[in-house]
DNA sequence: ATGACTACGTA
DNA sequence: CGTACGTAGTCATC
């Protein structure tokens, strides 16, 4: 019989879910008139009411244990012996949910001798037997082991609190690598602290799934104890009767005598008197409705319980509608109001399930379900440029392009515009904006939630949210703001969820053999270090070399930090100097190459099943208008040193095209700062063409700029990059290793010929002061709160911050406005060259066959044109077959 | 599991 | 006592 066709049974281990509901829920909320606490009860019923809704059992029943003791407690005494005395608020709880689960027409099993999970197998076993589909609800890991087919575990996650993860045998192999048959004798190995179960030492999950799923079971493994090597080998056969009590502890009896079989467990009617009576000893009003309501019968204060007050009445109802009806809805809808809709995108595990489409004042749900063919008034809706209110419309644009539909008409998005305004705080969802805002909770839509206290709110109501966001957010953006949304942010969606989807190819094989290379190169490294110390640290732990530097070489101490003394590069190096030692060099290698392995093993593991790399885009995960890329971060591919650049060598053009082109700003931040300062000299300075820092070096120096040496050169460079950061003398100091005298000679010497540079970055901190935020050339502003804080390193830390904001700020606009330039192109001149990555001042494109010179015009003229400075945006052009390559 | 902390890669 | 990020490891925490 198909899955969907068979009976449900649901089995919940009753005490460890009231417990959990317990920890879950705050204790003095809950308390009825007696004084009796309640708040396990509460979640209890309210997750039960969850799980009869989204589950629809035919079958139910709640296990309880009848006392602490059982047969295993008559075996081993201990078992369970550090459980802590019961909280004197959770006395009482227990009896009383049984007597609303009795009410509620809910059979309720226990057995003396037995604990709930004994139970719960039985019929679990019975159940599968018998043709069920088994969903199991315990908190306690043991219940792995009853997983199969036929039988799923829903298991609170360790919080307790939110949700209930999904066990079938797909998930446990995915979680613990092994069978769910398996999972006791993994249990017995690694010990139970909560069932006080001692495993063998120094074995962990990891050791035990290796030996299971090497030997196939924990009597195998103990068969071939004597196989296994080293200091955990002896543990094991020294310890291996721990194991054997621990599996015979935590095996689940599947065989407990009960008087009722799963057929018994029949979803009955339940009993409305006396359940009107337990939950009114209770003072559940809102549960009682909400049962009732689940039973099809109608609580008479039902109205008031979702209503709870009048801004939130005003939510408009929602109708359900199929694509005909749909079509006249939106004609009405945005004619009525002559103004955008909301839209907000249902989504299920499977991509999308529904769309929420909302004006001010009405609501539409759409069901929706991958290859629908009669959808046209929607889809063309969606397609149209129709203007839409949206949160997140970059998210919605992708999974509507992997469906296969599209979107246009992007009018507002509200997670964007709360950035503009707060472009510091943190990343809100509609959720958290809704309350923030608008000061309403929106009860959360998640599926699994265990405690809800209300029905979470559907796609339509959060549409018409997002209709609210719109509306109040739109009232507080000004004019720059709203500017920067409409002209630069808005119009980047696409052009990031393009360059998303796309991803960009890169060669496994490459990474696969360097990261091997330094796997061994590493392992060898560190035998050689601790060959140096005559033992074995981690080298990973700040903690441990501490220990065995500053306390068992006796070395000076270096900087201090929060957990004693740094370990970092910089002070190795340092330490290097002062009291050298081998094992500092091979330390500082080791990182060297376990960093970088770190990085490739992370690229490999992001390759998707098309050869590419999709790395996410943050459109608003930074403080200066900057886009940050994750999952992963292709904005931190070393390149420095020379192995980097063989990792940059494994991203190459995909198959189809012809090869890579780099597009890179030089100095860009230097321009600006020749921008916004006005300095005479630094402008010269870029209009010359000369070596920036050549030229300038050449004027701090009082030299030709044919004699300005390198270390020279060297110097120049760190403090014109400096200087946009707010350096102090102290700082370059330290970074060039020069005496603070000279690094203060040198920053005065800057400034005596580029004098403009340093009123203008007086002037940026004190117009910030005044306004409370600063503004780049596009006009995007970040606030400062800091600028007058009475608390100097606050009030620092903020004038550096300020300092940089605009600078760092303009050339993030400029580039954004350089990509949409060079997106409008390549699509106007129907090229099929691609967009890959943005580097913050570069951008990587894929070229398609015959179109480098095309396109290497557009990126140049785009790029270059991006702003109207006064002086000129540079521009460098590489290609190659590969990242590497392509760099010049 | 989660968060603090350290460390380190990029522009 | 230099801005802006993201990731990963260790360790302590519940």
């Amino acid at each position: 019989m198909p899955d969907n066709e068979k009976p449900t049974l649901l089995i919940i281990d009753g005490h460890s879910l009231a417990f959990r509901a317990f920890y879950a829920l705050p204790v003095d909320s809950f308390q009825n008139r007696d004084g009796q606490h309640t708040n396990a009860i509460h979640g209890f019923i309210a997750m039960l009411i969850n799980l009869l809704q989204k589950e629809k059992p035919t079958h139910l029943a709640v296990a309880f244990d009848i006392s602490r003791f059982s047969f295993r407690t008559r075996e081993y005494p201990e078992y369970k012996g550090t459980r802590a005395v019961t909280p004197p608020e959770f006395v009482g709880q227990v009896p009383l949910l049984e007597e609303a689960l009795k009410a509620m027409g809910i059979t309720t099993v226990s057995k003396e001798d037995y604990e709930a999970d004994d139970i719960l197998a039985t019929l679990a076993t019975q159940g599968a037997e018998q043709g069920y589909r088994v969903l199991v609800v315990s908190g306690d890991r043991d219940a792995i082991q009853m997983v199969n087919d036929d039988v799923t575990l829903l298991y609170p996650n360790a919080r307790g609190v939110s949700e209930l993860k999904r066990y079938d045998r797909d998930a446990v192999h995915e979680r613990y690598g092994i069978e769910p048959h398996q999972y006791p004798d993994i249990a017995a190995l690694v010990g139970e602290t909560s069932d006080n179960l001692i495993g063998i030492d120094k074995v962990g999950e990891k050791t035990a799934v290796k030996w299971i799923t090497q030997y196939g079971s924990l009597d195998e493994v103990l068969a071939h104890a004597d196989e296994i090597k080293g200091v955990v080998g002896q543990k094991l056969r020294e310890q291996s009767d721990r194991a054997i009590r621990n599996r015979k502890l935590n095996h689940l009896l599947c065989d407990v005598p009960l008087p009722i079989g799963p057929a018994d467990l029949e979803r009955r009617p339940l009993d409305e008197a006396a359940l009107r009576e337990v939950f009114a000893k209770l003072q559940f009003r809102t549960l009682l409705d909400r049962v009732l309501n689940l039973y099809g019968l109608t609580g008479e204060s039902a109205e008031a319980a979702t209503v709870p007050d009048a801004a939130v009445a005003a939510i408009p109802g929602v109708r359900t509608l199929v694509d005909e009806e749909l079509g006249h809805w939106l004609e009405h809808a945005s004619a009525q109001n002559s103004r955008a809709l909301a839209l907000r995108i249902e989504r299920g595990p499977d991509g999308i399930s529904g769309f929420g489409i909302a004006s001010a004042d009405d609501s539409a749900y759409v069901p929706w379900a991958p290859g629908r063919p009669d959808y046209t008034a929607l889809e063309a809706w969606l397609a149209s440029t129709a203007p839409k209110y949206l949160f997140d419309s970059k998210s919605d644009l992708k999974a509507l392009s992997r469906a296969g539909l599209g979107l246009a008409g992007i009018a507002f998005d509200a997670k964007i515009a709360a950035w503009l305004l707060k472009p510091g705080g943190s990343a809100y969802d509609l959720t958290g904006q809704v309350y923030d805002f608008l000061g309403q909770t929106l009860p959360q839509a998640d599926p699994n939630q265990l405690i809800p206290d209300t029905d979470a709110v559907g796609a339509a109501t959060e549409a018409w949210y997002v209709l609210q966001l719109t509306e109040y957010l739109t009232g507080k953006l000004e004019e720059k703001s709203r500017g920067v949304l409409d002209n630069i942010e808005l119009p980047i969606v696409p052009v990031l969820a393009t360059m998303e989807l796309t991803g960009v190819t890169v060669n496994q094989g490459v990474l696969s053999r360097l990261s091997a290379q330094l796997a061994s190169t590493a392992a060898e490294l560190a035998a050689s270090a601790f060959a140096e110390i005559g033992r074995e640290v981690n080298l990973g732990s700040p903690k441990q070399l501490q220990q065995v530097l500053f306390e068992e070489l006796g070395m000076p101490k270096t900087r201090a930090n929060k957990t004693g003394f740094s370990t970092d590069a910089a002070s190795l190096t340092d330490l290097q100097e002062r009291n050298p030692h081998p094992f500092l060099d091979l330390l500082l290698k080791h990182r060297d190459a376990s960093k970088l392995r770190q990085i490739i093993e992370t690229l490999e593991r992001a390759i998707a099943d098309d050869g590419r790399i999709h790395t996410s885009y943050e459109q608003t995960g930074t403080s200066t208008g900057r886009i940050s890329s994750t999952d992963p971060n292709l904005q931190n591919i070393p390149i420095k040193a020379e192995i980097g650049r063989e990792i940059r060598s494994a991203f190459e053009y995909g198959a189809g095209f012809e090869t890579l082109l780099t597009a890179d700003y030089s100095q860009i931040e230097m321009r600006i700062m020749a921008h916004l300062s006005g300095d005479p000299g630094l402008i010269a300075a870029f209009n010359e063409g000369e070596d920036l820092h050549r030229f300038v070096g050449a004027r701090i120096f009082g030299v030709d700029p044919a004699d300005v040496t390198p270390i020279m050169r060297g110097k120049v460079k760190a403090m014109s990059y400096g200087l946009a950061y707010g350096l102090s003398a102290f700082g370059l100091s330290k970074q060039l290793r020069i005496e603070t005298s000279e690094a203060k000679q040198l920053m005065a010497d800057y400034f005596e010929r580029f004098g403009a540079v340093r009123d203008y970055l007086r002037n940026v901190v004190a117009q910030a002061r005044i306004d409370g935020y600063t503004e780049t050339i596009f006009g995007r502003r970040r606030p400062f709160a800091d600028l007058n804080s009475s608390n100097r390193v606050l009030r620092d830390n903020a004038e550096r911050a300020a300092l940089n904001a605009p600078i760092q700020g303009s050339a993030a606009d400029i580039m954004k406005m350089a990509m949409l330039g060079i997106s409008d192109d390549l699509r106007s001149e129907g090229l099929g060259s691609r967009m890959l990555l943005q580097v913050h001042d570069e951008l990587v494109f894929e070229v398609a066959h015959g179109e480098l010179e095309a396109l290497s015009a557009i990126v140049r003229d785009r790029m270059g044109h991006a702003a109207d400075l006064t002086v000129p945006l540079d521009v460098q052009l590489g290609t190659g077959a590969n990242w590497d390559e392509a760099a010049h």
